[in-house]
RNA sequence: GGAAAAUUAGCUCAGCUGGUUCAGAGCACCUCGUUUACACCGAGGGGGUCGGGGGUUCGAAUCCCUCAUUUUCCA
């Protein structure tokens, strides 16, 4: 170990993290041992690091890393994501870059520019979690889209086919016009946006000098048009009911009709139903039938034949001509701003479209009522509970999922259509095939036709925490059976119903168990504006950058500083800097133990510091495994933190360090360093690294080379002797106030004080006069039973101390200051008397509360007399 | 428009079933200090009508109502 003033993580991080790799201490195999077990939440192949997973990985990695240090078989599996919309369109934007048009490549070729991509950058997430310290079995690293994981999606599709709970139909679905596929509601970003409402006369067909108006955001749609809506109760349009009015600029007729649905204070109160292109005009269009639903956009949101004007442009330009058009043609009556909620493709950003379109779905009612039931009766926990009302609601009202995407990067809908147009669904084409032609024995093999489409990653992720363990193709295998259920899954809240409750879906129907137990539900990092950290506004810090600079044990202490579970995280570089100067702290800490040279023929003066500290430490210790109980980790790691730098270098190092150059007692050294082993295997969990290397230094001994900080046994709660923790307090109480009494009158800490105590309480002083001696720099100590005058005085809870100056005390400073402390603590006792003194209070109040009440005033009452007498003597 | 949550010190947050662990922590700030592990430090200190207003209660940061603001989810 080097004597450096300051830890240095760039030599130490890579060292351990290859070294804990080389000895395979990330690696679980199923044992005796009680299994403990994360599933990642798989990252995006595609992605690189951002501070979101920073935080995500951190908790994980600490909660992993103590499970193991306890003595459970603690696996943690990561791996990727092949998020097909993602990647899809990154090798997309790559081959346009490269002169290729996805359009002039077979399926076969694009997906195989496709995997050559996902190996060169997929992954690279990965590497930059080792940096963090993640403690991964990299040997069970798994791929949403590798053989077996393929296999278990399609496999699952069809058990789910055979159930009846998967259909093929039409439906209104969100379609990106940008990725030309559809994509799942949760996938869709809602944002205002300034748009503008137009007004527009639609005339009756019989008699031109009536019209109606409506208003819509969407004109370019108006000749997809299948009715006019007005509310029955609406007394202004009763005559028009039952009459045809004409499309503009197409003259189409169609019918005014009624329902209850339209509002009579939106717009005009007349409401054009275009079924092809709006949720809710699809509702009404189907519950009046009225088909044909004419769809007017093609794929890419372009118009076709079927609009008969404007046919091929883009439906934002066809907004702004067919609006000139209207004009002209006398149908606008005006145009307003208008703000609107528009959704958008997380994926593409494109605006997303509401199209009728031919789908495979999942019908999910069945699968909402077990997953709801599982967070309800508390079989598994999501972390903080405040969850469970949305996750409630949500489930209640379920709808059903389109799963069916219209790209290549994914797992390929296992359907095979017949000549016929009927399919059958098969694992293969010669299972397709064998089964068609049951149907039709003239059947050729080549005849069949799969269907084009993937299948919605989620769709594969849903089954993540059972496919890496192989539960799926071979439920009965040794690593399932032991690691499944798992134990605890940290994510993020944005993705609970997308993914958290599917698979809680998915291990119930496929598996008869849930996934997880606990749901730990991490906040959203954002910057110290409380901005949403994103690429656009340039204000997510480089996470590799930030391990670089303050380390990643750091690093990981300011993430988790401040995240409360659920809460999101208002990041600030200033945390990070805090971790690191944490490291620095225990650094130095070493270094003034490690440089103790023993002396065997001393004798131990340190023996109630000794003991103080060990009740100390099983005191903390008792808080943190609590607040690791209710996953408070920014907790936890605090009441560590603290524990640390105050009781341990603070107040316990000062306590028994010997003077400068001297050799410390045989005792004295010895329990230190058991107690800084301690301290490092309580600090492994947030800070691995640093843990890790001072673990190996001689100062502790030989270490075999498994003998390692990762593996060591967590500390064990010891006894708590809580009257020594209580001395202890009223002692660093008096150490405070004498050094408060140099403070303030500026004495130097170098010049020793003298100290007279006047114990009133039970208190043995006598056993803390060493520590005293040494932290107040006080050279003698007596018991007096009178006070003493012209000394400096003050109270630590009932006992009197007197510390005479050879400057004289100023008697009128020092008046006021009791008089102060006197007038505080009257009106404390009137308080305490007027609750006492309050009938209503005796009779309905706790007895315990009374009789607290009753030593507050005595304690009052004996204080109050103590000054008085101080006052008295000046 | 509907639902949920939040609002406590300059900042980020604790504060459990109402009552001595009840107004707390860390950081920041102020004063003093280069004392011998550490200035990425030490000692000491000042900061809050617990968002506003009502109510319940002997007693409210804590329970209820209401308003305001913020966030999230759903339309």
């Amino acid at each position: 170990m080097s004597t450096a003033t300051k830890y240095n993580p760039q030599e130490t991080e890579d060292k351990w993290y290859s070294y804990w790799l080389e000895k395979r201490f990330f690696h679980s195999e199923p044992d005796e041992r009680e299994p403990y077990t994360i599933v990642i939440p798989p990252p995006n192949v595609t992605g690189v690091l951002h501070m979101g997973h920073m935080l995500n990985n951190t908790i994980q990695d600490v909660l992993i890393r103590k499970a193991r240090m306890q003595g459970k078989n603690a696996c943690w599996v990561p791996g990727t994501d092949h998020a097909s919309i993602a990647t899809e369109a990154k090798v997309v934007a790559m081959l346009k870059e490269q002169g290729i048009n996805k359009k002039d490549l077979s399926r076969e070729e694009f997906l195989k520019y496709a995997w050559e991509w996902k190996e060169k950058y997929g992954g690279i997430i990965l590497e930059q979690l080792k940096k963090l310290g993640a403690s991964c079995d990299w040997e069970r690293t798994r791929f949403t889209m590798e053989e077996d994981l393929s296999d278990a999606v399609i496999d699952s599709f069809i058990h789910l086919y055979k159930k009846g709970l998967i259909y093929r139909g039409y439906r209104m679905v969100n379609w990106d016009p940008q990725g030309k596929t559809s994509i799942s509601d949760e996938e869709v970003i809602r944002k205002e946006v300034n748009s503008k409402l137009y007004y527009i006369k639609y005339f009756v067909a019989t008699d031109a000098s009536q019209y109606v108006t409506i208003a819509t955001t969407r004109p370019e749609t108006i000749m997809a048009d299948a009715a006019i809506f007005v509310n029955p109760n609406d007394e202004r349009f009763k005559h028009l009911v039952g009459k045809k009015v004409l499309i503009p600029l197409i003259n189409r007729e169609i019918e005014v009709m009624t329902d209850e649905y339209v509002d009579m204070e939106f717009g005009t109160g007349c409401l054009k139903v275009t079924p092809a292109h709006d949720t809710n005009d699809y509702e009404l269009g189907l519950k009046y039938n009225l088909t044909p639903f004419l769809d007017i956009l093609d794929d890419d949101a372009k118009l076709n034949e079927k609009a008969e004007i404007l046919v091929g442009e883009d439906r934002f330009v066809a907004r702004k001509k067919i609006a000139k058009m209207l004009e002209e043609a006398g149908n606008l009556e005006k145009v307003e701003d208008y703000k609107s909620q528009v959704g958008f493709s997380e994926r593409t950003d494109a605006v997303i479209e509401p199209k009728v379109s031919l789908q495979w779905f999942v019908k999910m009612k069945e699968f909402a009522q077990p997953a709801l039931d599982d967070v309800v009766n508390g079989e598994v926990n999501l972390i903080p509970n405040k969850f469970e009302n949305t996750y409630r609601h949500w489930m209640e009202n379920v709808r059903d999922w389109n799963i069916s995407r219209q790209l290549w990067w994914g797992q390929r809908i296992p359907a095979w259509y017949l000549p016929d147009e009927t399919f059958v669904i098969a694992k293969t084409r010669e299972e397709a095939f064998e089964e068609a032609q049951l149907k039709n024995p003239d059947l050729q093999p080549s005849d069949l036709k799969q269907d084009e489409d993937v299948m919605d990653t989620w769709f594969s992720s849903w089954l993540w925490p059972i496919s890496v363990f192989d539960g799926f193709k071979n439920p009965d295998n040794k690593d399932f059976n032991y690691y499944y259920p798992t134990n605890d899954l940290v994510t993020a809240p944005e993705i609970l119903f997308f993914w958290v409750a599917r698979m809680i879906m998915a291990g119930r129907e496929f598996t008869g168990k849930k996934p997880f137990t606990n749901v730990y539900l991490t906040g959203i990092v954002r910057d110290k504006l409380g901005r949403k950290m994103s690429k656009s506004l340039g204000n997510s810090p480089d996470p590799i950058g930030l391990i670089e600079k303050y380390g990643a044990d750091g690093v990981r202490v300011g993430m988790l500083m401040s995240s409360p579970a659920g809460n999101d995280l208002m990041f600030d570089e200033s945390y990070c800097e805090q971790g690191r100067n944490f490291a620095s702290k225990i650094w130095n800490a070493f270094r003034l133990v490690k440089g103790w040279e023993t002396d065997a023929s001393l004798a131990n003066p340190n023996e109630q510091a000794m003991v103080w500290f060990e009740s100390r430490f099983s005191e903390a210790l008792v808080e943190i495994e609590h607040n690791f109980k209710q996953y408070r980790l920014s907790e936890a790691l605090m009441a560590t933190y603290k524990l640390v730098w105050d009781d341990f270098c603070a107040w316990y190092l000062e306590m028994v360090k010997p003077a400068y150059q001297q050799p410390v007692d045989a005792a004295t050294k010895a329990a230190t360093v058991k107690f800084f082993d301690q301290i490092l295997r309580l600090l492994h969990p947030f800070m691995p690294f640093l843990t890790e290397e001072l673990y190996h230094d001689e100062l502790f001994g030989e270490r075999t080379e498994m003998d390692c900080c990762i593996v060591a046994a967590y500390p064990v709660v010891g006894a708590v002797n809580d009257g020594l923790l209580k001395d202890a307090e009223l002692v660093k109480g008096l150490v405070s106030e004498i050094r408060n009494v140099r403070n303030t009158r500026q004495i130097s800490p170098k010049e020793a004080l003298e100290l007279s105590i006047k114990a009133n309480s039970d208190v043995n002083y006598n056993n803390w006069l060493n520590i005293i001696y040494k932290l107040a720099n006080v050279s003698k100590a007596d018991f007096v039973s009178d006070k003493l005058v012209g000394a400096a005085s003050f109270m630590v809870g009932k006992d009197e101390f007197f510390i005479p100056l050879s400057q004289n005390v100023d008697a009128d400073a020092e008046k006021e200051r009791l008089a102060k402390e006197l007038e505080y603590l009257q009106g404390f006792l009137k308080s305490v008397d007027a609750k006492l003194s309050n009938e209503r209070f005796v009779q309905n109040a706790k007895p315990e509360i009374i009789e607290n009440e009753r030593n507050k005033k005595a304690d009052a009452e004996s204080k109050i007399e103590i000054i008085k007498e101080s006052l008295a003597a000046l």
